[in-house]
DNA sequence: TATGAATGAGCATTCATTCAT
DNA sequence: CATGAATGAATGCTCATTCAT
């Protein structure tokens, strides 16, 4: 009788020992010979589960980013909030993590890193998703806000730029180095007296 | 006695060889037996004038960073512009340039990839002052319309945040490969239109 | 199936090589490269086998020590001798061969001098086992001259000096190019003619 | 009129320059431009007054071990001691020296290694003539003893093998990373036991 | 007599991917 | 289905010495 491998579970198994690498020492120091013997399977089988290493990367990436984004998504519906709040919130997540995420956080930045230096149309797909997934969310946000009568009407016509905004900071926490909690702060609260609608 | 040699100007012949050839190949590809040969020297040479090859692509970067912002300071102020149209045109210089532009937007994007996938000091540094360059820029700007009773006092308070939103934008059309002009100008716009004084 | 190769066969195999290449142009003027074509294998199978380089040395310098050792043990025990003979045959052993053990001596000298500018732990260790065994040596002979009543009970106090002696003649051996069978058979001599019980 | 250099000074100049660095780094990292640059003359000009590289280090080494050798035959000579005691103090400041003479000893050991892998003619003569030195004083030792009937007149055939025996412990020391006080006193003790006349 | 600019050979090591078994 | 042995390209940097001025 044929041994019965879910190829699945298989699959699956190859990006947990992969995360877990990687969250250990980063992408760049990753090996596909220490994959395979983490995951448990011989070098050759890791190239039937994925087309090569950066596929697995990658494949570790989006459920990081899966659980990164169910995370959030728990988090921020547990308060009625304003819509202010709301955003400052989705700030603050992306910007003032600790702990594990510190480390997702690294991970992240290396994978900008790749990103920035290839040319893969499939990261690009990806990013687009991610891309959506916020803009969803900051969309949302707004938008109940001007439903509610909470904010301007004009409020729609900076959903892109809060968006921008948000990877701006990160792109300076990142090279520069700072903080940028202050700054953003500042900069949404006064975002939000401006289009806030006076009662 | 001895030979007289212009140190500068050797430096220089050396950073414009390597300038060429990263505008050719990227930075990647670039090999320093290379650079010696196209600049005409031999490699000994190169580390009499280059702590070494990650020296020689920081000057570079800063050779071009510097005739790029040159080159801005000059388009900047040709005209009498209000303030929406002086920080619109700053995010269209930055953003839509093209011809030998797009070339080294490449450099700038595979430089940043550099960035966040190492530590050094020197660059952070150096990062600090470009951003600084571009920060006292929309202060200005910023500044100035409110001197003139162009734009609100509160609207000091959004500086850090376009600048973060410039190079948010700058991400998207990185990582995305999309186009980003009509989202900034909306946002753009949108902002202008609340903190505008209304006459 | 996989195929199966036998490991340690190979690691000989590449050592072999390596003690060839050594033999012919030193420790200095060897390469990797030179080493895999020699072995027949690939430069990155090398490197399956071995650490690194060094790794390499270090298990020719090994090997050659043991087939030394055996060497020697096994010309000690030929003839029944007198435990004067027996160290004068030792000291004779190591400093007077010719042949393929001066090729193999410079092989020596030239680990020597790598061991007097480094700090590898590991060599130590190897030295302490070395020494050991030219010890073990020195020591039982030492010790059967006593127990037959050939020596004098002081003598065991001297088997360190020895083996120092041992050592600093080849040290001028080396140093001085000078030869010093005269000068340590009158030593050794002198010395045996004071330990040896008058009888 | 023409500028009077003093030929030996600039000599001394240079190499009390190298001094200084090779204590402060060893012989390996010693560059001529740092020598040129410390003694404060152009590195072409070094060539004025050495061979080469090896020649300074040379130089050097003749000085320390001069220095060293003064050093000896100031405090062997200080008090009335028996030839025993002499030559054990022979051997501890060979081989228990602390201070700046263990950077000194570095500086020896690198030599010796240096002095393995290289066929400088030179190095064997200057050898040869340090050799002398120490043979000459443990000879005088010994000589000395006899004429004053505290030693066998055999002694005298233990010169060598005494000499040898130094530079074996210093290997041993070299090489184990051991101290060897207690051993080559254990063994000097017991030599002397032999050889000292009994009264 | 002094300078200091220029030279350029030489080499270990990693690791994703393949494919014979 | 699975294995794991084998591949091999690709590159920065040092520094003693020379010699044109």
């Amino acid at each position: 009788m044929a041994i019965i491998v879910d190829k699945a579970q298989k699959r699956r198994d190859i990006a947990l020992a992969s995360n877990e690498l990687i969250l250990e020492k980063g992408i760049k120091k990753l090996t596909v010979a220490e994959v395979a013997k983490t995951a448990g399977v011989s070098k050759g089988s890791i190239y039937d589960y994925f087309q090569n290493k950066e596929d697995i990367v990658f494949e570790v990436i989006r459920i990081n980013i899966e659980e990164y984004h169910n995370e959030l998504m728990a988090k921020i519906n547990e308060e009625n909030k304003s819509t202010r709040q709301k955003i400052l919130f989705l700030f603050d997540f992306v910007l003032n993590e600790e702990g594990i995420f510190d480390i997702k956080h690294n991970f992240y930045k290396e994978y900008v890193s790749i990103n920035l230096s290839s040319d893969s149309q499939e990261m690009v797909q990806f990013n687009l998703e991610c891309s959506k997934f916020f803009n969803g969310l900051v969309s949302s946000f707004i938008e109940e806000g001007i439903a509610k009568g909470e904010l301007v009407e004009k409020s729609r016509d900076l959903i892109q730029g809060l968006k921008a905004c948000e990877k701006g900071f990160l792109f300076f926490k990142w090279t520069e180095k700072k903080e940028v909690a202050s700054d953003f702060r500042k900069f949404l609260n006064t975002i939000f007296d401006l289009i806030e609608v006076k009662k």
